[in-house]
DNA sequence: CGGGTGCTTGAAGACTATCAATCGTTGTGG
DNA sequence: CCACAACGATTGATAGTCTTCAAGCACCCG
């Protein structure tokens, strides 16, 4: 069976290719790339989506905004994923880089105009949009019935199956990032990942608590035995 | 500009031809009818998934569960919706019918297959999946960051949008389906109904509470000021 | 070295959940 | 035909989880 490539999972960083979109069309897309500084903004939401975007490197935050401040973070898009599809013409969200960010951008509308003539393609975008289908439905289940431990604990687990390198986990967002992925504020994600930290779960490694953790998977797993 | 049909959001009842499946393409397709009483199973979570569904008259809710029964209902189908559909092979839900439904089956292997040749058909897939996408991205946000009155009140938005006949609403599910579907208990959207009740924003219609509501829909938004 | 930023921790509060009782409707059986 | 059990919804009282408010700490950077 074919391995699933997919625009939240993948090892980094990964050509476009790799990713599904067919070698040989590539010469179509005006492919280039672009670098953003941390917290900048790569589109808004209901812009007119005029590319679409692979991370280089770095991490992006998309998200929603009700009219008083509240956020809600769906997707960080690490290296090699793709992000800003959308079948209708807008935005659905917010992007920002999380860090400095590179990203490979390409013309939403060579994209849409070739696929009208290759189903392959057109395939493809049904596989991502799939995909990002089955991150949201996961990420319901989360926000509407676990409780703010087996959220911590299942964005430490989803973390490290995304960007680990060696057991080692180095998250590149800040605590509101997390809170508002999560649902939840950033004392209580605080509390949540101090808790697992006298527990022996994980650990920070640097002096700096901010970013490096270690995870101890097999306890992690038990604070949020997938349904 | 085309309207967009979508899975989840017409006026119904619709044909397969009128949800953008090619209506030269019905032959191809073993189209058949199935009626299932009120409670009972449709598919489960992780079961091959062998047929797409299209509601003909009735209900259905899509749901996961965690071990402990926590159950988080992330979509209500109603008459004119698509469901079913998956990319890969297996069920993501359990679906069940909330009230008596009759829908009408299709062989997903014989659509999968004609797709193959048929983008046309591909590209129907792509935004009836897109448009679940955006039902569970917007669900997402009220989630995460809604309050209960805001969630209640956004519920009944929505189902007044599906629907509403002549401004009454007639609610198929028990409060039960309601609060695992906004991630509260129904004793809290009890409350928040009585709430908006003592309002005046809606109504109960009947002696029997349970099924029918009026609403003012004005006032109504007043209390889920989309975003 | 001092201010700024982000994280942690503590205390108090609020919103929603839980536990429990009651009500109204439905349906069944004597 | 009526009584009563069963079920879903409502309402009240209490509890608990998470939020809010606040203070303190560590690191970074100018």
């Amino acid at each position: 069976m074919l391995m699933h490539l997919t625009p939240t999972s993948l090892p980094r960083p990964h050509s476009l290719s790799e990713l599904g979109l067919a070698a040989d069309f590539d010469p179509l897309i005006g492919l280039s790339e672009f670098t953003y500084r941390r917290g900048s903004e790569i589109y808004g939401e209901k812009e007119p989506a005029e590319y679409i975007y692979q991370v280089k490197s770095g991490t992006v935050r998309s998200y929603k905004l009700l009219s008083d401040g509240r956020r809600q973070i769906n997707a960080f898009h690490v290296p090699g994923d793709v992000f800003g599809l959308t079948y209708g013409g807008n935005h659905r969200f917010t992007a920002e880089a999380v860090a400095d960010t590179t990203l490979r951008l390409t013309k939403r509308e060579s994209l849409t105009a070739a696929a009208e003539n290759d189903g392959t393609l057109t395939r493809d975008l049904l596989r991502m949009t799939t995909t990002n289908l089955r991150h949201a439905e996961d990420h319901m289940l989360l926000l509407g019935r676990k409780t703010s431990m087996e959220r911590v604990a299942a964005f430490l687990i989803e973390m490290d199956r995304r960007l680990t390198a060696a057991g080692i986990l180095a998250l590149p967002m800040p605590r509101r990032d997390i809170a508002d992925y999560l649902g939840l504020t950033i004392e209580t994600v605080s509390r949540s990942l101090s808790y697992l930290r006298e527990l022996g779960v994980i650990r920070f490694i640097d002096n700096n608590q901010r970013h490096i953790v270690l995870v101890d998977k097999q306890q992690l797993a038990v604070f949020d035995r997938q349904n």
